[in-house]
RNA sequence: CGGAGCGUGGCGCAGUUUGGUAGCGCACCUGCUUUGGGAGCAGGGGGUCGAAGGUUCAAAUCCUUUCGCUCCGACCA
């Protein structure tokens, strides 16, 4: 492609509203504009990158066995109230009415589209396995959108569904997207890991997580240093070291804690150690049913784990309303004579003997609190939060903590979806069976950016060739004839053996040229100068390594050609 | 949803405290010169100062309301 004919709106500032490095790259290189907040429009060479990765994608979806079809995103909300997940999924479903008020939404995500037309459609044992795969915009009413098109309102996202007999079956097509997902991945030269994952609003069992390690990561990732354990910090577990405490065998007595709110002034104040205080988190479900958490004041709640415990999806601090309902105290609150509260106890309190909790009074505290005696529960949870350098509980190594950015996702769904639609088939004995699924989902708008936060530098992208939007960027300089001649030679060469070149034929100075190049970041730069032209050099610049060296005139397409095979 | 900040030509910003006829850099147009890492000189075009209402002889500036955007947090893939 000719510069001079697109649309490469490159900017030598930083646009003042973005934060981080892909998302100042991508308004920068001019991938993109952004028309409100979270939403962008994807300009021609921006577009030219999605395209890249999304053939990628298709290839070894195809390879995989997968098809290819395209769902609508604009969906009749009664499917989503069929899986009840209309109101489930939250405000972050995109809701609309049309003329006659009927609800509607914008599609976050396809099970229940698909799962309708499957449901309809397959009836035998025959048809089985099938694995339905669609590119699409995807909406999501974030809460709030940041980082450019790392989280965006709208989005591009593939998603594929599985369906399949079995349990095996459903095993054996998870294992082929977890590993056509690898080569996806592979080819466009990013670092990432795979981590066990919570799977979320979307439900279902086993579920990994594609992550790419970056600066801006939105997840934690905790890893071990020593085995393969990695897992998001939402799902991490670690070695609890419980501490045997000789206590006394004194009855709970109150003592007066004035303005010791929080666990360190408690500590502080009646001089104990932090882990004989236990704190007591007061929780309210989606439901409206009201949890108590209780875990050793050196320890965090872990929210997700708490709600998978509890088996719901939405799960929120009590608002003063509950404390007063409850006739307590927030910052005084503790186990003992609280009321119609459910109490789910970590691990880490189970052996306390001589604790201290709130007295759901006001400056008040009980001391000499044991927990087997005091409180009747049948057993303790893992909802504690990981920290980092705890103990791996598969090898004992050190955990570590990343931050990493999600670009895909995998999940055995099983039969969530196929018992809510009704998706079942007749096997062979005639039997009707649920069928079982699986659903795979990339982000490709995401994994652009991603892509440029683990390749770039301070002048600009630095495109792995496979996502490149062009191959070779060609730059004449200057306006001497032989050079524009041999610049539309060698341009007109390689595009016809397949190469993909972009041909800065604009009338800049060398040095925008040079800038734009960077900034754009095509994996090899080819400089056409007057100079080096008349001695029979052209000159070759690594975007990636910044390897620079000259190649001599004469053949240069075919040998410009193995360069590009070098760097594959 | 809480907290903070910002809306002034396409982009980046100053001007707002102390009201007085809207400015700078980049970009754009014309001409001349220049031409290997974001050129120089000269001339030029372009702005309902986010919107609405109010105060005032006079509002980008003061007051009220409202919309939008960014960041932190909560939340989330």
């Amino acid at each position: 492609m000719k510069m001079s004919k697109m649309y490469i709106p490159t900017l030598k500032e930083t646009p003042a509203d973005a934060e981080v490095v892909s998302h100042q790259l991508m308004l920068r290189a001019g991938l993109m504009r952004k028309l409100t907040s979270g939403i962008y429009t994807y300009l021609p060479l921006g577009y030219n990158v999605i395209r890249k990765f999304e053939q990628i994608v298709r290839e070894e979806m195809n390879r995989a066995g997968a098809q290819e079809l395209l769902m609508p995103a604009l969906q009749p909300a009664d499917l989503w109230k069929e899986s009840k997940r209309f109101d489930d999924y939250g405000p972050e479903l995109m809701k609309l009415k049309d003329r006659h008020n009927r609800d509607f939404c914008l599609g976050p995500t396809h099970e229940e589209v698909v799962t309708d037309l499957v449901r309809d459609e397959i009836r035998s044992y025959k048809d089985l396995p099938l694995n339905l795969y669609q590119i699409q915009t995807k909406y999501r009413d974030e809460v709030r959108p940041r980082f450019g098109v790392l989280r965006g309102r709208e989005f591009i996202m593939k998603d594929a569904y599985s369906f399949d007999l079995d349990q095996a079956g459903l095993d054996r097509s998870y294992q082929a997207m977890y590993d056509a997902y690898c080569k996806i991945y592979d080819r466009c030269g990013l670092k990432y890991r795979t981590i066990l994952a919570d799977s979320g609003p979307i439900g279902g069992d086993d579920s990994h997580e594609f992550m790419v390690l970056a600066e801006v990561g939105e997840d934690t990732v905790v890893y071990c240093d020593s085995c393969d354990y990695a897992a998001n910090l939402e799902l991490a577990e670690s070695v609890l070291k419980l501490r045997e405490i000789d206590g006394s065998d004194e009855e709970l007595s109150a003592v007066a804690t004035p303005d010791a709110k929080t666990i360190a002034q408690v500590a502080e104040y009646l001089d104990v150690e932090i882990n004989q205080v236990v704190k007591s988190v007061l929780y309210e479900t989606q439901h409206g049913e009201l949890v108590l958490a209780l875990i050793r004041g050196d320890y965090e709640v872990n929210e997700v784990k708490l709600a998978n415990l509890l088996g719901v999806v939405n799960l929120e601090m009590a608002g003063d309303s509950v404390y007063e309902e409850l006739n307590t105290v927030k910052g005084f609150t503790g186990p003992v004579n609280i009321g119609e509260v459910k109490i789910v106890a970590d691990h880490s309190v189970s052996k306390i003997v001589d604790g201290v909790i709130g007295a759901n009074e006001i400056d008040q505290h009980l001391i000499h609190f044991n927990f087997a005696r005091d409180l009747d529960l049948e057993d303790t949870f893992d909802i504690r939060e990981v920290k980092a350098g705890e103990e791996c509980v598969h090898c004992g190594g050190e955990l570590k903590f990343a931050e990493g950015i999600e670009v895909g996702q995998v999940f055995k769904l099983g039969t969530k979806y196929s018992e809510a639609f009704e998706a079942t088939y007749l096997d062979e004995a005639g039997k009707s069976q649920l069928m079982k699924m699986g659903c795979y989902g990339i982000g490709i708008t995401r994994t652009i950016a991603a892509a440029i936060e683990q390749n770039h530098d301070e002048y600009g992208i630095k495109w792995p060739l496979a996502l490149a939007p062009y191959q070779v960027h060609l730059l004449p300089l200057g306006k001497s004839e032989d050079v524009i001649k041999k610049a539309e030679e060698l341009y007109q060469e390689l595009t016809s053996t397949g190469i993909e070149v972009l041909l800065d034929d604009r009338n800049e100075r060398a040095g925008v040229k040079f800038n734009d190049a960077d900034l754009i970041g095509c994996p090899i730069r080819v400089t056409i100068g007057g100079r080096s032209l008349a001695a029979g050099e052209l000159e070759v610049k690594y975007r990636q390594s910044g390897k620079e060296f000259t190649i001599s005139t004469g053949n240069e397409a075919t040998k410009i050609k193995d360069l590009l095979a070098e760097l594959a």
